[in-house]
Parts: C-alpha cells; structure tokens; sequence
DNA sequence: AATGAATGAGCATTCATTCAT
DNA sequence: TATGAATGAATGCTCATTCAT
C-alpha cells in the first residue's frame, strides 16, 4: 500500500553513474589520469560533460572513486584471509588465489590502481593521497599478522615479519607489473600456483638454526 | 697557451646537456613527469627555455633520455652478471647487492624509472614504448641466463626459467616500491641481505623430486 | 469550512513568489548578478529549481523584476512629492527625508538597485534597458517640475531646471554610494538633515543679479 | 659608444603592453568585468591569447592594473589640489574643473572605474579590494583637508567635515553617473561650471549664526 | 504544477613548441 | 648560437535553461 515511489528513481540514477564509473575506469585504465579527458569520460559513457558533475565534483573525485573501489576489493580480501580458519600457509595460498582471480575478473581496476602507484601523487590533494597510505598500512598489518603466525607455526622463516610482508606484497605487486606488460608471455595464474608450489616445498625446512 | 675553442665547443655544450639532464632529472623524479613543465627545468639549469629544444626535440625525448639513462645501467649490471665468473646463487648476489647500491647511489634515477614504468605509456609515442620493452626484454633474457646456470647447477627449483626471471625481477621492482614509498620503514638494503640469506638456506634443498 | 482551494491557488502561488523573490533579493544584492546563481536562489527559497522558472522566463528577468519594483518605490515617491501641497522647498525636505526612510527600510533594494545602475547595462537585454532609462528619464522630470517652482518661488537659483534636478539627483545617488560604502562612517540621514538644513540656509539668499 | 642594447626590446614590449591596455579598457569600460573575456581582449589587441598572460598573470590583475592607473590619476589630481597655494574654494575650483577635463580627455578610464565602483567586489580578490578601499579614503583624506581650511577660512559651512568631504565627492560622482548615462544630455563642464558658480556665490555669505 | 537531472556553450588558464632577433 | 616572447590548442569546470517524469 505503501508507495515506493521515492525510491524508484534510484535504479536510473544508479545506471548512469554505473555507466560513468564503466567508461572512466575504461579510459583511465587505459590512458591514464592526465592524458583522460572529462569530454572523454562523458561521451563514452554517452551523456553529456556537465553530468559528470553531478556525480562527481571533480575528476580528481571519479579517479579516487574508483581508486578506491579496487582498492577495497584488495583489503577486502586481504582481511578476510587474516580472519579465516586455518593455518598461515593454508590463508596465504587462499590469498594468493583469490588475488589472482580478483586480477583476471578485474583487470581495469589492477591497472588503474596499478598506475595510480606510480602516479605523481603530488598532483593529488592531500586528502586522497592520505587514504591511498592508509589503505597500502592496512593491507600490510593484515599480511603481517598472517606472517606472524606462519613464522610461530615454523613454516615461515624467523625474519623480521613486517618485511617480510612488505616482500610478500612486494613479490605479488612485482608479478603483477609483469603480467600487466605481456599478459599472454606471463601468465598471472600460472605464476601464482608456482609460487605456491615453491613455498610449500620450502616451508617444510626447519628455518631456525 | 693557443685556446682549443675554436676546434671544439663540446665542452661548454656538454656542460650545458648536463646541467639541462641534472634539472629536469630532478624535477622529473620529484614532480613527475606531466608536472614538470620545461620552463622549469630550463630556470632550474639557469639557461633559456629556447636552448632545451636545441638539445631535444621534445619534453618526452628529454625524459625518455633519462629514463633511457637509468635503464641502462641496470641492463649493464644485469649483462656484467651474467657474464661474471662464478655460480648462480653468487651473481645472483653480486647483482642484488649491485643494484641496491645502485638505487641508493641514484635514487632520482630510480624513482623517475619506476614513475615511468606505470605511467601512461600508451600515451607516449610508439617509438619510446618500443624501446622500453625492448630493454626490459634484455633484462629478462640475462636474467634467465643465470636461472637457466642456477637450475643446471641444482640450486634453483626445475622451473620455468622465464617465469623465474620475470618472478625475481618482480620481486627486486616490488621492493623498490616499497622502499620508494617508505624508505624509512622499508630499509632496501636489509631487505635484499634478508632475501639472499633465505634464498641461500634455501638452495640448499634438494628442488628435483 | 469549505476550502476555496479549487477556486483560487494565488494565495499558495503568491506565497512561493514571495519567497523567491526574497531569496534573490538577499543574494543578487549580497553577492551581485553574476555570482548569484538560479539554483542558489532556488534552495534560499526553499523550492525546486526549475520552479523559478514558472515564475520568471530568465535570470535577466527576475533581476529585472526585483530592479523595477525598487524604482517604482522612488519614482512614486518622487511622483508624490511632486503632487503635493507646499513649495519648492517643503517638497525636496519631504522627499529627502521619505528617501532616506526609504533606504534604511530597503537597505537591500537600494544595494541591488545600485549595483545595477553600475552593471554593465550594455550587457542586459535593450527592453529592460529601456525600461530603466525610462524610469530615470521620469524621476528627473519630477524632480524638475518642483525645481522649476522654486525657482519661480526665487528660493532656488535661476538656473537650468533640467541641470538643477540631474545635480540633485546625483548629490542624492552620490551620498547613497558613500554610505552603501560604509555605513558606519557615513550616517545617511545625519547626512541628509546636513543637505536640508544647508539647503535652507542658502535659500534665504537672493539669487537674482 | 656604449650600446643601449639592453634598453631595445622595453619599447617594443610596451608597445604590447600599450595595445593590450588599449584593448582592454575599451572593452571594460564598454562591457564591464564579467561579459569581456580574455579572448576578446586579445583579439582585440591583435594578439594571440596566451600572450596576454605574459604581461598579466590573470584577468583580475589586468583588471585591477587599469583601474588602478585611472584611480591614481584622480588621487593625484586631489593631492595636488591639496598641496597648491590658495583658498579652498580656489583649490576646489582647479580641483572640479581638472577633474572634469580629466574624465573628458579618459572617459573610458572614467567608465572603468565607475563600473568597478558598483561591481561585485566579492568576485574579487582581498588585496585588490583592500588597495581600491585605501584610494577611496586617501582621497577623502585629502578633500577634507582643503574642506576644514574653507572652514576656517569662513567660506565653507562649519559642519563635520568629513561629511562634507563625503558629500562632495559624492555630488560629483553623482554627475559623472548622469553624463555617463547620458553625456548629450547632460554636460558635465557645463555641470561643473554652475555647481563652481553656484558655490561661489553662496560662499559669501556668513555661516556661523 | 513542480522538480531536479541533464545539457553544452562558454571561459580562464596552462604549456609545449616555435621563431625572430 | 641562445633566447624568451608569442602562440593557440587543449581542458576542467560552471551554470542558465530545458524537459521528462
């Protein structure tokens, strides 16, 4: 009886910004922040320039958004690995597959998110550039409690746990610029299952010594 | 006593490309690439904005030089490795060691790379992209070289010597980021000494079963 | 009981044109005509955007409307002066003192009637130009009217009637803006009694010879 | 024998400059602020868009630089009358009949700054606000200076002599708006001439009583 | 009748590059 | 040879106005 009518208009409205977000992570994947135009974005999501401005107030806005969103996949992930049963070797396999699977169903996003790492971050508001840091501190807290186990439970080696997750990270990041830069000569999920495959045949070596 | 001036003006010239080269590596590596305008580098060298284009022809011919630059003295670490006398696992050291001081010696040099790596390429002219790749392609191929030794020899897993080099390759450029970000909390040096020490322990096992 | 709803909605029209107009009074005279946007007069008066538009076809023509009506206000009273009973003198004291009045009670209407004399009126559509041009061309005709019966009455000077009422009329306008500047500083009507009393003064005097 | 070579380049520079000032009073002063764009100035001037920005660093400061130029005239104007020897109404004799032949000879300059007078000043930034608002007060300062010496010298009113000062200017302000509406109508030498005749002639008489 | 999302012309400003001197 | 003044294409963003709902 109740009339839903104030939420009707949501869904249309939901449409356009997706197609927005469609066509901005499109070309700014592609082409990169600077080199993407508004007029771009606009006409490929197919309405006109000044629309975009009603979603978002700045390009500055729609790149972060974006940003933003692959971003929290990643933590997402990151996180739910940390909270997971099992043990630490067992969360990272299942990190390092599910990242690999969020890579391939996401590619856009890798490489925006990718870019925006190498980006002048100077030409960024400070506010933006703060949460980017945030972000990059969470992903590497949770990797560094999955390595504090893994170093209590003996298969990991008894190394300073926060490098070793900034080398884990940094191992994962590496592979994925070489993948991004000939996705057909290197293959992200072959690679990952190597990877794999190479830490549990290590993990059995008694480390302390 | 008899001036060589009229034989040779390189001296001044040269002095002047590199005034030009310090500058624009400076403002390149700290502003990037699209906030760096060549008014700038021409008042940061102290010489006319006109005399740029007497010695490139383009912004992006002067930053692809510099990148160019840097590239190469990594591929002449990479080559000398190689072509070193010794096991795998000590080149392998020797280049790890090598190309930490590297950065460190020339840390403008790899932070402007690194920007460059994810930057726009698609944006840049063919011509540079090309050459970029090709560079990269040389790294991999020395790097899979010593793999390739490393493997014979025992030491490193009967993987895919490709996919070991572009795995090694992504871990030493994953590191950098992390140093680049956080050169406080990320020590690249330790981080390279905790990689060859882990990597030694673990060249020990027996990979062939 | 009955409500007369069907028979006529001016009451509710009359109120949402009130409204606006009172939003666009406070904001075109706060922040003048081009940094008063429709959509900012639209939320002052709480109403939808697109609503201003049943109201008024232009922006031109809500600024113009509000303009008018602070006129007419003066020309009225100019009109009224010039009607009534008494000399010369006795009608410019009246109407000095009404104006006055006048301003402080529409301090608004005479800042935005103000900022419009100075707007670029070439800018504005030749009807509404017109319009003003007419409006002033009346209030100096007024104004002339009384002076040229105090000139009759020997209390003015025997000069250019049209010259006397554009001077009278500048002195007036003139103090306005002095006091629009600073109103602390310059007391309009302190200002004014000043002019009449003076005024008397020298009308005492004989002006023929 | 000496070369005057590094003097060479000034005057052809300000000849550009020259054309620009030209180009862009008359279209202020024509069109005002707002509806001139920077590209109509420099067409008009005859130049590319961008030079413009070489001499001045924004259209604000262009702005303020004319405006200033014209105000500095008329503040000149008043300090001079200040500083000469004689009576004050001698001195405010020179000083209306140098003021009129000044707007005369620079209407355009009058315009502008008669515009500038009644525009936004929000649009604007502080310090150009601040620097207008200090001219205003110095020539008030100075008006009042020549105002309190008629005073003394008997042949002005002995009322508050800023008020006085404010209602002076503000008299003849308010003419110039009545010959910039309308100068066939209205001319403001003739104006000048019987306000200074009509002073005269009543500065005979005794005030104080 | 009322709305607010959509539009796109319009504008200030930047900057790589050129070229007269 | 070296310069810096000149250029104009390019771009992010605003806002009066329209119109589907």
């Amino acid at each position: 009886m109740a009339k839903t009518l104030g939420l009707r208009k949501n869904p249309l409205k939901d449409e356009r910004e997706q197609a927005f977000k469609q066509a901005a992570l499109k070309l700014f994947s592609t082409k990169g922040y600077h080199k993407t135009t508004m007029a771009e974005v606009a006409l490929e999501a197919g309405f006109g320039k000044g629309t975009l401005y009603w979603y978002w107030k700045s390009k500055e806005e729609l790149y972060f958004a974006l940003v933003e969103e692959s971003h929290n996949e990643f933590v997402d992930l990151v996180r739910r690995a940390a909270e997971m049963e099992g043990t630490a070797l067992e969360k990272l396999a299942w990190l390092g597959k599910e990242t690999v699977e969020l890579h391939y169903r996401e590619r856009d996003y890798t490489k925006l998110s990718w870019k925006m790492r190498a980006e002048e971050l100077e030409t960024f508001s400070p506010e933006y550039v703060e949460r980017m840091h945030e972000n990059n501190a969470e992903i590497k807290r949770e990797l560094q409690r999955i390595i504090e186990q893994g170093i209590e439970e003996g298969t990991l080696p008894p190394a300073d746990p926060y490098y070793l997750a900034c080398m884990l990270l940094g191992l994962v990041e590496g592979m994925e610029i070489q993948w991004l830069e000939d996705p057909e000569a290197f293959d992200l999920r072959k690679a990952m299952e190597m990877v794999l495959s190479l830490g549990a045949k290590v993990a059995g070596q008694r480390w302390s010594d």
